[in-house]
DNA sequence: TTGTATACCAGACGAAAGTCTGGTATACGC
DNA sequence: GCGTATACCAGACTTTCGTCTGGTATACAA
């Protein structure tokens, strides 16, 4: 029985295979392909792979047992989660985090995470308890929003730029706008992600 | 030549390699944890990794090819990001989806991502544009924030159950709560993350 | 001393997995 | 018809890889 199925028909669920194998567990193997779509022969399944590979759609390691891989890969690296930040210990922080986040990312970038504390922000839409992605750099543009260590401990706030001189504005009108000395306040990063988990 | 080195310091960076190898890329073989160390012996890599599975810090799948794997799986998964949702098509809409998220999940949940048009939620810190990450499930708990199919287009709203009907309630008060007949509405799951990305 | 533990090495076996050669059947265009 | 392409199969070869047996050297405790 030989059936005939329509080109590229087979290849396309093959693709979603392999990349869902990629994505979420671990590249397959040319027999586990085989078998996940019940071809009597190896080659078939390689076939379909190479034919992937030559479209660009999939690369792979020769010779390496599940060296199929996505190209150009999406990029996900897993992130330290904070608690806190305290003075002078972003560092320290991260070595005691209190675990990883799942982040996807151009790759370059050092990022860690932090848990929010407080409702000073509520009016951009980040709530206590709410994770915020922030990426570590030193300066950032009027408007952004910014983890800075005033004093003793990390604070989110929206940064303006005023003269010669800072400003952390809050989103939320009980709260009062913050303008420290330059001496007093390090930036830790920009919040380039907000994240709420709604259970667990 | 054989230095000694201290009990367990190795261990420690085989331990770290490994994990590096396992969320970055693909778990490493046998071999290649004994080349990265030098090690003459290919048994010297596998004691190390034995001895890690055997406190616990790896797990392994016997016999198979770079079986070996983190412990409590940090389980993360891919999930579809939907643009948009209409009637009768969640299935159809994971087909064309827009990209994938990384989602860390217990792993037998059916889960997707949605992107969230109008204002009708601001009021539980869910803007338009942010992404909700939601768990396929026809029933809901009163009080849950969930995505449900009313007429021919989803909608984020929170459940309410009264009696034996439900309300669909915004939060803002510029928009109306929504008392939808049975048979006009489906619920499509409830919403188990909230994502908001500040850059790109 | 003896025993026990860790750290490492040498060399091999066998199964898993990547690869290759050579086939068949169906469809399409010239 | 002929050539070409796709989809699939059968069986084998070769490398990779997990596994195993048996060894050495150092440290430490009884």
């Amino acid at each position: 029985m030989t059936p005939f199925t329509p080109p590229g028909e087979t290849r396309e669920k093959v693709y979603r295979f392999v990349r869902r194998r990629i994505l979420e567990e671990l590249p397959p193997t040319v027999r586990e392909v085989q078998e996940a779509f019940r071809f009597r022969a190896v080659q078939t399944a390689r076939e379909h792979l190479e034919r992937l590979v030559a479209e660009g759609r999939l690369v792979k390691a020769h010779g390496k047992s599940r060296g199929y891989r996505l190209p150009r890969e999406p990029g996900t690296l897993f992130v330290p989660l904070l608690g806190r930040v305290q003075a002078g210990g972003l560092r320290a922080a991260i070595e005691e985090c209190e675990g990883y986040l799942p982040v996807q990312s151009r790759g370059s970038e050092e990022l860690f995470g932090l848990r929010v504390q407080g409702e000073s922000m509520t009016g951009a839409g980040i709530l206590p308890g709410d994770i915020v992605v922030v990426r570590q750099q030193a300066e950032a543009a009027s408007g952004d929003i910014v983890v800075a260590l005033v004093g003793d401990e990390a604070t989110i706030k929206r940064l303006r730029l005023c003269g010669n001189g800072i400003e952390l504005h809050p989103e939320n009108p009980a709260f009062a706008t913050i303008v420290p000395r330059a001496e007093e306040c390090t930036l830790l990063g920009k919040v380039v992600e907000v994240r709420r988990y709604l259970e667990g």
